[in-house]
DNA sequence: AGTAAATGTTAGTCTAGATTAACTTTATTT
DNA sequence: AAATAAAGTTAATCTAGACTAACATTTACT
């Protein structure tokens, strides 16, 4: 039970008393999962937010023809959960399993609005979390509709090195929105170019 | 200079005292623009977020090789604002012109954080309002990799009937991530299918 | 170390949707 | 009402990326 990385984390952008902080360890869970466990399966409600403490974990949806597509995944000192199904409590349309062993720091929807109401500057960065996310949200919409398979896959290179190196390929594939054949022709023909 | 749409919207969501509004007006400013006008141009400061009276625009972004990819379109009672320029004040990637006649009710930076502060039930509702929008996203992300053009098409038209009416079709399909011609060939497509 | 499972590659064929270009229809302006 | 611009259509050709299938390599398990 190992709860630091989340207050180190959250001290990098606010400052919290110190009965804050025992009020905040007092709402939040640790939880240990192993590689190919589930934190949230498509169809259940998804009880909480989860910070991920060591690990990864990777959220998809399966479409009708049940084909997987990855939308994130979520490494050290992400924020991972169906925020549309946490936000109404309603079904869940994506899964999240872990690809690696997995800690995660879990806080409810209960506890976390009275962690809003009880602390105000949590909310607010929050709200400037969500904010960022969104802006990022949109910006991926824009690279899906503009951008070559190929350029997509070097921007994803260029931006999140760390997570290419350690997660299979036919999953950066499936997040790029492409078959694992195409990127692997992809790759080839980069490395002809130089 | 008619600001009340603003409070019917937002008295349907949170209830203010009659002071928290006369702040809340203090902070707004309305704002005329012709069909054709900027509010944002890709390289200014997105300095406000805007609420729609009446009136439409749509928010697009011009790739490399100059060609236009509309993110959203932003009717009545919706806000429209290059997110991530307003939450950095730092160059916006998008360009919002107005397609309609449109009036706005527009907030700077400044001026919401100190709403904010004064007034956290309007953060909590703000909060909200963008939690809901990245939802949205999340999903429409989910939408472009997983359904076809004309899935995406019926799925638009389904949700925005509306929206499909007052928006000439070759912005739908730029929103939709397609060509007019394309866009074109489907609805002769589904016109034979019934 | 040897086998099975998971992951990645290569190549051929196929298709959704882009591109080009000529044409039609609908709005706007004078 | 004519002229012009804006929006939408049709059809032919082209291409990025899907799909299929066989094979190669790496990783994990006994």
């Amino acid at each position: 039970m190992n709860i630091q990385p989340l207050f180190d984390y959250i001290r990098n952008h606010v400052t919290l008393t110190s009965e804050e902080e025992t009020f905040l360890a007092s709402k939040v869970s640790y939880r240990k999962y192993l590689k190919g466990q589930f934190v949230v399966q498509q169809g259940d409600v998804c009880k909480y937010e989860s910070f991920v403490i060591s690990g990864c974990t990777k959220t998809y949806y399966v479409d009708t023809e049940g084909q997987e597509h990855i939308v994130m995944f979520s490494v050290e000192e992400w924020w991972t959960a169906d925020l549309g199904s946490f936000i109404t409590q309603t079904p869940a349309d994506y899964n999240i399993q872990c690809i690696e062993n997995t800690e995660l720091i879990m806080i409810s929807s209960d506890d976390i609005e009275e962690l809003y109401i009880k602390i105000p500057k949590l909310e607010r960065f929050f709200r400037r979390v969500i904010e960022r996310a969104l802006a990022a949200s949109q910006k991926r919409i824009i690279r899906s509709f503009s951008m070559s398979a190929k350029d997509r896959f070097l921007y994803f290179r260029e931006k999140y090195p760390q997570i290419e190196q350690r997660i299979p390929q036919y999953m950066i594939a499936s997040y790029l929105g492409i078959t694992k054949e195409f990127l692997s022709k992809i790759k080839s023909q980069i490395i002809l170019e130089q």
